[in-house]
DNA sequence: TATAATGCCTATTAGTCCGATAGGGATTGT
DNA sequence: ACAATCCCTATCGGACTAATAGGCATTATA
């Protein structure tokens, strides 16, 4: 799976509208203004956004975008499977099922891959905008509070902190 | 992280040598024969795999390639990284660790996508090549033998089986 | 109601990457 | 000597990426 510059910019959006979420529509200028974004690219962006159903915009002279449900209801993996399509490293999760089942030969090897998406899944389905917000400006990782859903266990020893890239 | 045709490509050509092994060299048409791959791209493919001492190849006429080091020495990520580049979903894991260190509007953010690159480096450093033989004919999957790593524990609900992409 | 502000939409572009092919050179077995 | 095979560089069309441009449609407000 791939993010690519146009999703870093998607996402980096709507933290910036979810920081004013419930303070009417924000003009793309400020939006752009604000994260560093080229105007004119976040413009189309949020056009997709906005068909997705994401964002809802207002038009004419005051006119803005601004988030379309609250921020906890809106997935990582949503904006991202929008932008950049499917997790899977490879195909997409349909598609690799069908070679598990299909390939006798490599199915394997698209079980890793179909792993890999999985995890990926895990991570980016159960962590929404307002976890972005809420992890930001101080600390507050790690220790959880009741109720809240927690990800990442980190068993065995490879791949996690201190890996090469 | 997204895993090319040509990735896809090199990793089939290992799993036939891996399945050849001890066999002296193989032929690049026969690799690209069994595997039903494009002869001339496949070599530019095992000649990076060549240069990365992957593999080790046999010049002149009964000539070919074969595995450089036994199949439970190589793994996965190793391989994709050479061909695909960083596991990361954007940038690497170092450049990943700076942002988040350095950009504190967009750290949470930053983390969740070194988070997704550290569950996939886990798979991927622990599966090598042998692995896939030893999962590939006959089921072989779920019980593990003393000794053997195992990955993906699979809690919380979301992502897992039956997502969509 | 005129005007300015703003989002909507389509087109275009330069650059890069990807999958693939071509072909001659170097090396080695027979 | 010759045939088989790997080695290496060049090339290519097509797709995608990031970004810009410009005119149309809608709305607030003076």
């Amino acid at each position: 799976m791939k993010v690519s510059q146009k999703g870093l910019y998607a996402l980096q959006a709507l933290m910036m509208l979810t920081r004013r979420y419930n303070q009417g529509a924000i003009r793309i200028r400020d939006i752009a203004y604000e994260e560093s974004l080229p105007e004119k690219f976040l413009e189309l962006i949020l056009l997709e956004l906005k068909n997705a159903r994401i964002v809802e915009s207002v038009r004419g002279a005051k006119g803005g975008y601004a988030l379309r449900r609250p921020p906890a209801e809106i997935r990582l993996s949503e904006i991202i499977r929008l932008i950049d399509g499917p997790l899977a490293p490879f195909g997409d999760a349909e598609q690799l099922r069908g070679l598990i089942t299909r390939d006798a030969d490599h199915r394997a090897l698209y079980q890793v891959f179909l792993d890999v998406r999985d995890a990926a899944a895990k991570i980016l389905e159960n962590t929404t905008l307002a976890d972005l917000l809420n992890r930001g400006p101080a600390g507050r990782r790690g220790k959880k509070k009741k109720g809240e859903t927690s990800v990442l266990p980190m068993q065995l020893h490879a791949g996690g902190k201190e890996g090469h890239d």
